[in-house]
DNA sequence: TTGTTTTATCGTAATATTGCAATATAAAAA
DNA sequence: TTTTTATATTGCAATATTACGATAAAACAA
């Protein structure tokens, strides 16, 4: 069919994958490590630094939003955009739990 | 368009997405799980573990060898699945080279 | 008020992904 | 040999994603 059989699989299962899906593609990559590399909030500015054009630009925030990988603060009339500590943890225990419970004599 | 304009993203940024697009979908983060429960090769039987057609698993189990996040031993008729523990651990460095140098008072 | 700037939404075309029936392949068993 | 078992590939329909022009909305400036 196209759709993925999420009724199927856990709650947790969904959760991570569309975490994940958050980060497989590249200009969303890009996002997260433009702003990592700032290491501040950036208020605009996003639009400039991609390859893309505006809509398209926030199309990606908002997915980047609704998977709370980055958040966004309103300044007048720009929107102040970072990475979100918590979400990054996250990712980053989800495999580090994975290595840990890993029989690696395995294959 | 519907295409990513892979072309104007880095080698990297491009790498990085597509690992992690392999986990970006349930039925895959399941089978992850699976091999993670068992702590061993499973030859075989992954295709009964999934609601979904054999077919199917066996592309999802293609994807996820391409991104390297499974190794796959072939043992006469069956064929072993084992997670891979380099790829495992590169996909947690990524997240704890974010996370060491995130300045967490942003925001 | 009008104009400017910044971000979001809508609509839609191009492309990618998902899922499976049918079929193919390969190795072992009978 | 033929049959069985396990996995892969092909082809295609259904659905999702990506990208962007046009437009809207919201905040501020003049």
């Amino acid at each position: 069919m196209g759709a993925s059989k999420a009724d199927f699989f856990s709650e947790e299962q969904n959760e991570i994958a569309s975490l994940f899906k958050a980060i497989s593609h590249p200009a969303r990559v890009a996002i997260i490590e433009y702003l990592l590399k700032v290491d501040s909030c950036i208020c605009g500015d996003i639009v400039n630094e991609l390859p893309l054009a505006q809509p398209t630009v926030s199309q990606h925030l908002k997915e980047l939003k609704n998977a709370n990988i980055i958040k966004g603060n309103i300044e007048g009339t720009a929107i102040c955009y970072c990475l979100n500590p918590e979400t990054m943890k996250k990712m980053e225990n989800y495999f580090s739990g994975i290595s840990k419970s890993l029989n690696t004599k395995c294959c």
